[in-house]
RNA sequence: GGGUCGGUAGCUCAGGUGGUUAGAGCGUACGCCUGAUAAGCGUAAGGCCGGAGGUUCAAGUCCUCCUCGACCCA
C-alpha cells in the first residue's frame, strides 16, 4: 500500500469559536450586564418611536417571596409576546408592577413584631404601614433582579406598584367614582370574626381543629299552615351552636325531601322522613325508634309546607320573638344530618344569610366584637350576670342558660356534649371563630341605571328598533357586554369567566384592615348616606397623592370634609379596600396616567394564569366597566399551571416542587424559556428533571445548527453572491421552506401559539436543515472551490438562513441568539434591535413543493434500500453504493447526477423496477472529498474536481 | 360537595365539520462516519388514543357513566 497525500488541510471545514457547550448559567449573567449598560429597554423604544403600539399591560404579581415557577412561566410568555411584536416592528413597551398592599405582607410584619416581642396594637397605624412598606419595597427589589435574570426585558427601573401615592390616589379617585355614581352601598355579610381578636378574620388566617360540640334538638311549635294537621304540631331542628338560637329568625326545609308529622307522647313532631335520619332522631329525643305502631299524623313534601309559620321558643319575651318564623325553602337543606328542618340565624351563618336575605329577613347584629350579645337585646342582655361570650363551652352546655330557658318552655328536646366536628380557629390566637354579621361596603352588580355601556352601541340599537337604546345598565350588563366584545386566546376563556360574572353576588369592597388603601368616605351619622360632594373627594385624592394612604388618618378629616360640614355629623369610615380593587384599578394609574407616555388604554393584551379569571381580569373588567363602561383590554390570554411530572400539585410539603432559580443556576434561562414556550402553557403542564433533559437536548440541536451556520459563514461578506434566481433548484426549495416557515411563525405570532412557533423552528433545523440539506451540501461546502457558482449559492442560502433564523430564536433564546449575533457581528449591537426578516420568495422563483416531497420520499426509500448493506457491512458510507430507483418514483428535470447528490451515493440510475436496488460500488475513492468516481485511479488519489481545486490552491 | 377544563408512544406535542394500516420531533436500541466530533447521518422498536357502555356502515373524534388530575367556588 502506497502513502497517499493527506488532504485535510485543503477541505474548508467550518471554522468558528462558537463554542458547542453553552455554559450559560456563566454566560447569561454578562450578557445581561451589557444590555443593562446599553440600556436595551431605551434603545427599543426610541428605535420603535411612532410605529404602531401593542400595549401589554402587566399584572401585578404580589410582592412577597422569591419568584416560583408559575411567575417563570408568565413572564416568559408575556416577554415572548412582547419580544415578538417588537420584532414585527411595533413599539411593545412593557411596564412591569406589583401589587403591595394586603393582609399577607401584615402578616409577615406582625410576624417580626412577634419576634420582637412587640404587640402590634401598641405600634402607631402609620408606624405599621411604613413597616409594611418597607417590607413589600424590599421583595419587588428581590423579584425584580429575579425576573431580570430571566432575560425579561422591561422598564425596570421605572415599574409600577401599587403603594405608590400616586397609584393609591388614583385607586382612591377610582372608589369614589363608584360612591359618586351610586354604585356602592353599604350592606351586612357574615364574615368570620374572632371575638378574641375582635377581628374579622380571612379564609387564610383560619384553621380547621376537632371539636367536641353540645348538639341540641328544638321545638318550634307551629302557628300557621295551609296544611292543617300541622298547626299546633312541632318542628324539630338540630343545632350544635345553641347560643343561634336566641337570634333565629326562620327555619328551611328542602323543598324535594319528604317530611313526616309523628304523634309520639301526646305531642306531634315534625322532621324528615329518611330512615336513618328519623331513627336518630328517634334516639336522641326518645331513646326509640320510630315503627309501625308508630302514629303517623301527616306525610308530604317539603314543599308542602310553603307558607308556615312557627312560633320561637322564647316568644313569650315578646317584640322579636313575639314575631312568627316563616318556613322557608333552602337547597342546602340535606337528610345527612340533623332533623332535616333546619334553623336560620342570618346573622350568624352564610346558607342562612343569604335564604333570608331572599325572603327580606334581615340581619340584627346581636352579638357584638367580643362575643356576647349586646346590652339591649331582650334575652341575656349585657346585664344579665349570665351573659359570655358565645362561643364558650359553658354558655351553649346543656346546663347553660340557653339550654336552661328553652328547657324551661319545653322547646329542648335534647342536648348532650357529644358531637364531634371540625371547626374553624383563629390560625393565630388559635381560639374558636364565629360567623357574625358585620356591616361591609359593596359594589352593586344588579343596581340599574348605573353604568354606561360602551362599545358597539349600533348593534344595540338595532336590537332595539322602534326606540332609543336604553343609554345605561347594570354592571352585570356591562360586564357580560364586555366580555362579549373581547378576544380570549384560548376561547374557552370567554365562557369561563362569562358564567363567573353572570352568577357572582356582589363585590365586597371592604375590609378590615391597615394595610391598604383606605375607603374615604364620611358617612352621615343619622341618614346613614355617604358623602358625595365633588369639592371634597378632590381634596381627599389630594391628600392622598401627597402623603399616601397615611393621608386618610383622623388628624386630617376636619381639613379633607372642609367647612362646608361639620365633622360630629360624620363618620369616617376606617376600612381598607380590597385589594383586587387596587389590583383592578392598575389601568387607570398606569395605563391611563400619562406616567408612562408610551402606553395607552384600554391595553391590547392581558396575559395571567387562569386563576385570574376570578382575580385581576375580573377585578379589572368590573372596575373598568363601572367607571368607563369597557374593559380596559382588547384580548386576554390565559395559561393553565405548572404540574409536577406526573401532573400533580407542587407544593413544598410534597418536595415536588421545582425553582426556576435552581433551573437558571444549573442549566441557564433559555433552558426554562425554551421549556415554557414548548409546553402547551394553554392548559395544565409539567416540569420536572426529564423533561428539562428533553429541553436542553432541543437547546443543543438549535445551537448546534447556529455552530454549523456560523463555521460555514466564516469569511461570508455577501460580495460573490449569486442572484437567487441563478441559485440550483435545491436551494430554492430551502428558501421557499424558508419562507413557508416565515408564514407559519407569523401566524403563530398573532395566535400567541407559541408551543407552535419553537416547534415549527426546531423541525425546521432538525430535518429540512441539519438532516437534508446540510448533509447534502456537506460535499460543496468542504470539496468545492470557493468560486465556484454552487458553493456561493450554497453560502449566500445559509446567510438568509442565518439571518432569519437568529431572528425567529431571539424572542424565545435571548441570551443564545445574542451570543449567536455577536459572534458574528461583534460591534453591531444587540440583535433584539432587529425587525422580522424579509424573505418572502417571489412565486417564479419558489420550487414546487410536491416535486421535492416525491423526491424526499425517494431519498428515503434509497436509505432505506442501503440499511441491509451497512448491516451486513458490505457498505459503510452510502457514498459507496450504487442505486437504482425505479423510473416513474423520479420526477422530471433531475439529472441522475442530481440525484446521486441528494441522496448522498456513489451513482443514481434508473430501472424498470417497482424498487430501489442497491450494489456496492466498485470505483474507487478520491482522497478529499472521499466520493467514489470513475476517474479515481486508486482510493486516495484525488478526483478531477479535487485536483483542480487543490492546484488552484496551491498556485495562489 | 358544586362549577369549569383536561387525560393520544418513555418525554414534548399534531391529529378542521366522525371515514383508509393513529402522526412528528426528541429520547432509546442498533449501525455508519471520524473532515460540524461530548457533534453529524441512517434504520428500527415503541400507542387497550384514561376506563366502561352507547349512537353509527364507520369514533382518538359524538353521547352517557366512571376514574384520575387541575383551577375556581363551597
Amino acid at each position: 500500500m502506497t502513502d497517499k497525500r493527506d488532504f485535510k488541510d485543503t477541505v474548508f471545514l467550518p471554522k468558528t469559536d462558537f463554542p458547542m457547550k453553552a455554559g450559560l448559567p456563566a454566560k447569561e449573567p454578562a450578557i445581561l450586564a451589557r444590555w443593562q449598560e446599553q440600556d436595551i429597554y431605551a434603545q427599543l423604544r426610541e428605535a420603535r418611536k411612532g410605529r404602531e403600539t401593542f400595549v401589554l399591560h402587566d399584572g401585578p404579581p404580589y410582592a412577597n417571596g422569591d419568584m416560583h415557577i408559575g411567575h417563570a412561566l408568565n413572564h416568559v410568555l408575556k416577554d415572548m409576546v412582547v419580544r415578538t411584536q417588537t420584532l414585527l416592528g411595533k413599539d411593545a413597551p412593557y411596564v412591569p408592577g406589583w401589587d403591595c398592599h394586603g393582609l399577607p405582607i401584615e402578616w409577615k410584619v406582625e410576624e417580626q413584631y412577634r419576634k420582637k416581642k412587640k404587640n402590634k396594637d401598641e405600634v402607631p397605624q402609620k408606624e405599621f404601614r411604613a413597616e409594611c412598606r418597607a417590607y413589600a419595597a424590599h421583595w419587588v427589589d428581590v423579584q425584580r433582579e429575579q425576573l431580570k435574570r430571566l432575560g425579561i426585558n422591561g422598564d425596570w427601573d421605572k415599574p409600577y406598584l401599587t403603594m405608590d401615592p400616586d397609584a393609591e390616589a388614583t385607586i382612591v379617585s377610582e372608589l369614589l367614582k363608584f360612591a359618586t355614581s351610586g354604585q356602592l352601598y353599604r350592606g351586612a355579610k357574615p364574615v368570620m370574626w374572632s371575638p378574641v381578636e375582635k377581628t374579622a378574620l380571612a379564609d387564610a388566617e383560619v384553621e380547621y381543629e376537632d371539636i367536641t360540640s353540645t348538639q341540641i334538638d328544638v321545638a318550634f311549635e307551629i302557628a300557621e299552615s295551609p296544611v292543617a294537621e300541622l298547626v299546633g304540631a312541632h318542628a324539630v331542628i338540630w343545632t350544635t351552636t345553641p347560643w343561634t338560637i336566641p337570634v333565629n329568625q326562620a327555619l328551611a326545609y328542602g323543598p324535594d325531601i319528604e317530611y313526616v308529622a309523628y304523634k309520639v307522647d301526646g305531642r306531634v313532631i315534625l322532621i324528615g322522613s329518611e330512615p336513618t335520619l328519623a331513627k336518630s332522631v328517634f334516639a336522641r329525643l326518645f331513646d326509640s325508634t320510630p315503627d309501625k305502631s308508630t302514629d303517623i299524623v301527616w306525610r308530604g313534601l317539603g314543599a308542602d309546607l310553603s307558607g308556615t309559620k312557627v312560633r320561637h321558643p322564647m316568644h313569650h319575651l315578646g317584640g322579636f320573638y313575639a314575631e312568627l318564623r316563616p318556613m322557608l325553602a333552602g337547597d342546602f337543606v340535606t337528610t345527612d344530618s340533623g332533623t332535616g328542618l333546619v334553623h336560620m340565624a342570618p346573622d350568624h351563618g352564610e346558607d342562612d344569610f343569604d335564604l333570608c336575605k331572599a325572603n327580606g329577613i334581615n340581619p340584627k347584629f346581636v352579638v357584638e366584637g367580643d362575643g356576647r350579645y349586646r346590652e339591649d337585646w331582650p334575652w341575656l342582655g349585657r346585664d344579665d350576670e349570665r351573659n359570655m361570650s358565645v362561643i364558650n363551652p359553658k354558655f351553649n352546655a346543656p346546663d347553660g342558660p340557653i339550654c336552661s330557658d328553652l328547657r324551661e318552655v319545653g322547646a329542648l328536646l335534647s342536648a348532650s356534649t357529644d358531637y364531634q366536628h371540625s371547626y374553624p380557629h383563629s390560625w393565630r390566637s388559635k381560639a374558636k371563630v364565629i360567623f357574625r354579621c358585620t356591616p361591609q361596603w359593596f359594589v352593586s352588580m344588579d343596581r340599574p341605571g348605573m353604568v354606561e355601556i360602551a362599545d358597539n352601541r349600533a348593534e344595540q340599537r338595532w336590537e332595539n328598533e322602534g326606540g332609543l337604546p336604553e343609554p345605561k345598565g347594570t354592571l352585570r350588563e356591562a360586564a357580560l357586554h364586555a366580555i362579549a366584545s373581547t378576544r380570549f386566546v384560548p376561547e374557552k376563556g370567554r365562557n369561563r369567566i362569562g358564567s363567573m360574572v353572570a352568577g357572582r353576588p356582589d363585590w365586597v369592597l371592604s375590609r378590615q384592615r391597615a394595610w391598604g388603601v383606605p375607603i374615604t368616605l364620611f358617612v352621615h351619622r343619622k341618614t346613614g348616606e355617604y358623602l358625595v360632594d365633588p369639592a371634597v373627594n378632590e381634596r381627599i385624592v389630594a391628600k392622598i397623592r401627597e402623603q399616601g394612604v397615611d393621608g386618610w388618618d383622623e388628624e386630617n378629616a376636619a381639613e379633607l370634609l372642609g367647612t362646608d360640614y361639620n365633622l360630629d355629623d360624620y363618620e369616617r369610615v376606617t376600612d381598607i379596600l380590597d385589594v383586587w380593587f387596587d389590583s383592578g384599578s392598575t389601568h387607570a394609574f398606569v395605563l391611563e396616567s400619562g406616567k408612562w407616555p408610551e402606553l395607552k388604554w384600554p391595553a391590547d393584551l392581558y396575559l395571567e394564569g387562569s386563576d385570574q379569571h376570578r382575580g385581576w381580569f375580573q377585578s379589572s373588567l368590573l372596575e373598568s366597566c363601572g367607571t368607563r363602561g369597557r374593559a380596559p383590554y382588547d384580548a386576554v390570554l390565559t395559561h393553565g399551571f405548572t404540574m409536577d411530572p406526573k401532573g400533580m400539585k407542587m407544593s413544598k410539603s410534597l418536595g415536588n416542587t421545582i425553582s426556576p432559580l435552581d433551573v437558571m443556576r444549573d442549566f441557564g434561562a433559555d433552558i426554562i424559556r425554551l421549556w415554557a414556550l414548548s409546553v402547551d402553557y394553554t392548559e395544565d403542564h409539567r416540569i420536572g428533571p426529564e423533561i428539562l433533559k428533553g429541553v436542553a437536548d432541543q437547546y443543543r440541536k438549535l445551537r448546534n445548527t447556529f455552530r454549523y451556520l456560523l463555521g460555514a459563514l466564516d469569511g461570508y461578506d455577501g460580495s460573490d453572491a449569486p442572484e437567487i434566481a441563478d441559485f440550483p433548484e435545491l436551494e430554492r426549495y430551502v428558501l421557499t421552506l424558508l419562507s413557508d416557515l416565515d408564514a407559519k411563525l407569523h401566524r403563530c405570532v398573532n395566535d400567541f401559539d407559541f408551543n407552535a412557533y419553537t416547534r415549527a423552528l426546531v423541525d425546521f433545523c432538525n430535518e429540512d436543515l441539519s438532516a437534508f440539506f446540510f448533509d447534502i451540501r456537506k460535499d460543496c461546502l468542504y470539496c468545492d472551490d470557493p468560486a465556484d457558482a454552487k458553493r456561493r449559492a450554497y453560502r449566500a442560502t445559509l446567510d438568509i438562513l442565518f439571518q432569519a433564523l437568529v431572528r425567529y430564536t431571539a424572542p424565545v433564546l435571548v441570551f443564545t441568539a445574542e451570543e449567536v449575533w455577536s459572534t458574528r457581528y461583534p460591534d453591531e449591537g444587540s440583535v433584539h434591535l432587529l425587525e422580522w426578516p424579509k424573505i418572502a420568495l417571489a412565486e417564479p422563483l419558489r420550487a414546487d413543493k410536491a416535486v421535492w416531497a416525491k423526491l424526499r420520499d425517494l431519498r428515503e426509500d434509497v436509505n432505506e434500500a442501503i440499511e441491509p448493506f451497512r448491516r451486513e457491512k458490505t457498505i459503510r458510507s452510502s457514498l459507496a453504493a450504487e442505486v437504482t430507483v425505479p423510473e416513474g418514483a423520479v420526477p422530471a428535470g433531475f439529472s441522475d447526477d442530481d440525484l446521486a447528490e441528494l441522496f448522498i451515493t456513489a451513482t443514481v440510475t434508473r430501472g424498470q423496477g417497482e424498487s430501489v436496488i442497491v450494489t456496492p460500488t466498485d470505483m474507487a475513492k478520491c482522497g478529499r472529498c472521499w466520493r467514489h468516481l470513475p476517474e479515481v485511479a486508486e482510493d486516495g488519489d484525488a478526483c478531477d474536481r479535487c485536483e483542480s481545486v487543490v492546484s488552484s490552491m496551491e498556485a495562489a
